[in-house]
DNA sequence: TGGTCGCGTGCAACCGGTTGCACGTCAAGT
DNA sequence: ACTTGACGTGCAACCGGTTGCACGCGACCA
């Protein structure tokens, strides 16, 4: 824990040199280079740092070497309670190496989000872009410009990226429902054009199929609560014992539709959602895809950090998370009877 | 938006001065103090500096002037759905001063949030500190060195700050369950010492008081889904008819535990949250005192930067937000008899 | 016509570090 | 004893702006 001396005004290099006896070049080195230096000096000229107080000036580095210290994180929302362990870990692991973060909201808004990079560029070594709303080919310009860019959940080839991989999960999530004894079940679609939403269809359908199990994949939903809400009487209507749901926000307000129509949930209808990031406070505790937000987070920052000590290195890199279903209690045995709207 | 260009090296004053006649001076004036330059002058360099794509180094700006043209807004923690819209707004509004911000997450930890603070010093122009976790004397000792500093959701004399006044809300809130009926009610408390919970507690005491209803003040919980969830059975424990809690996340807690005590909202049991984070996403929606989140971050980056304008500025400034209540449908008339656990 | 003043601009020092190059020293090699 | 080289350190230029001071010029006044 830091503490908290007065305030005065921080002691440059000069300073330092002075006190200690040797010149501004050997203070910069102590803090840069010190394997160069005698080790009796750089013991010396430290203890002499330390007791002034001395750090060296961020800005005066960047200066002359062109290295900020500093990343960014840019999310689409940070309201979003997918983004916030993503930002945390990315934080956490950039810190481990010195580096401060940023982050950077782009409210959705592709044009803002250009802004941002744009501005970013300048103001940090690199960025780790999160679920980007921007074309691939402005991706992939951006990426181009020189300016480290890593992605999280976007794949665009060329570009480093660290994608959630749902197959696995929702593979998993099939399979429990299965167990369950359910035969028939709907997908409720998120955002049509996500690459997320693709890859969980595909697997729900995939792996139906390969069980036998019929599976109704519902129209694309922007992913609110007040559209999980119309879902319900959506999946009601196909006779499904059970619904995927594209994310937890689409899944939680399928559970308050469901309560609304008066249909019991796990008794009645199963529910599943994506990304685990209600943890365990809807009710009934949803079961769900855990999404590995906060490993994406990580691995960009490590992948990004590679890249801005080595800005020449292998930029199409590309790694895929698998996820894991987690079973809380929103899903129980199919129902002896196909559930149906009571109000 | 932004347009992309190449991503040729960003050109300098000196090239932008080579380009335009002019020493090296006059392009710094043109972009700091145009006017002390004559019209025409300013009118070439600009579009000179324009057409080479030219723009100052914020870096190098920083090193000679001290202004890094950066704050930060620091936050417990950017997964509480608190945060985002203040952190959203700050970032807007600082934004509109060219002004770029960092968000800081402590993770409810005292100590990184003194060591987080220690380091914005050196990298950012002020910080807004948001619902911080610091004793008194440790906030009001950061502030006295000279960093400008605004708080948000906490009140120490001497540092400026932003309040949320709940009182207004709870006092509606009471109200409106008077209104309906309630005779007896509960409070469900947050964590210990914070500012807020005592707030919002004595407006409940005092509102209550005046209307001669019954007010039961609870056991202080950590503003958590499960406290809330325990939170349920010790309403019921008091036979209060309703109850107001200290925030949301307690809020929506106590609907799942009276869910799963088999206790109808607002059937039987009428409940009252505080910040209105979750919108509309709880079963029932959930009736809320609104906590203007927004403004308090807006106001917060407004009054910062009058601090970074002017150091020697007011510093024991303190502005109130009246909060108001938000009716939506965990709330309604008062039981013939009073609530019972049914499972 | 000479003196003053103010405006617009340039010169050069400065902000706080970094780093290529050169210099001095000392040990090893011949 | 002389060369060679490695090592440790200092000198000074540089990163890209900002700014106090001074200079030149034209307007204004007496």
């Amino acid at each position: 824990m830091a503490r908290l001396d007065g305030r005065r005004q921080a002691p440059t290099i000069k300073v330092v040199a002075a006190a200690a006896g040797v010149s501004t070049s050997t203070v910069s080195r102590v803090f840069s280079h010190p394997h160069r230096l005698k080790e009796s000096t750089v013991a010396h000229v430290t203890e002499v740092a330390a007791r002034l107080g001395y750090k060296p000036s961020h800005t005066a580095r960047a200066l002359s070497t062109g290295r900020l210290g500093m990343i960014a994180v840019v999310v689409p929302d940070i309201a979003n309670p997918f983004f916030p362990p993503v930002i945390r870990a990315a934080q956490a692991h950039a810190a481990t190496g010195g580096v401060s973060t940023v982050v950077g909201d782009t409210d959705e808004d592709p044009a803002k989000e250009l802004d941002l990079l744009v501005e970013l560029e300048r103001r940090t070594d690199g960025v780790v872009l999160v679920s980007s709303r921007l074309p691939d080919e402005t991706v992939r310009e951006v990426a181009r410009r020189g300016h480290p860019l890593v992605l999280v959940n976007r794949d665009v080839p060329g570009v480093p990226r660290i994608l959630v991989d749902s197959a696995p999960g929702i593979r998993e999530a099939v399979d429990h429902l299965a167990g369950l004894g359910h035969r028939h079940l709907a997908y409720v679609s998120g955002p049509a054009g996500s690459w997320s939403d693709e890859q969980r269809r595909d697997a729900v359908r995939e792996r139906c199929a390969a069980l036998g199990v019929t599976a109704t994949v519902l129209r694309p939903h922007r992913p609110e609560h007040d559209e999980g809400r119309a879902a319900a009487a959506e999946v009601l209507a196909t006779g499904a014992t059970a619904a995927i749901a594209f994310d937890d926000g689409l899944a939680q307000g399928a559970l308050a539709g469901m309560a609304e129509h008066g249909v019991a949930v796990p008794a009645e209808v199963s529910i599943v959602g994506c990304d685990d990031i209600l943890a365990a406070t809807t009710y009934p505790p949803l079961t769900t895809v855990h999404g590995r937000g906060g490993e994406a987070g990580r691995l960009a920052v490590e992948l990004l950090m590679e890249l801005v000590e080595d800005p020449e290195g292998e930029r199409d890199r590309r790694l895929l998370l698998p996820s894991h279903l987690v079973t809380r209690a929103s899903t129980g045995p199919a129902p002896a009877a196909p559930p149906a709207r009571r109000r």
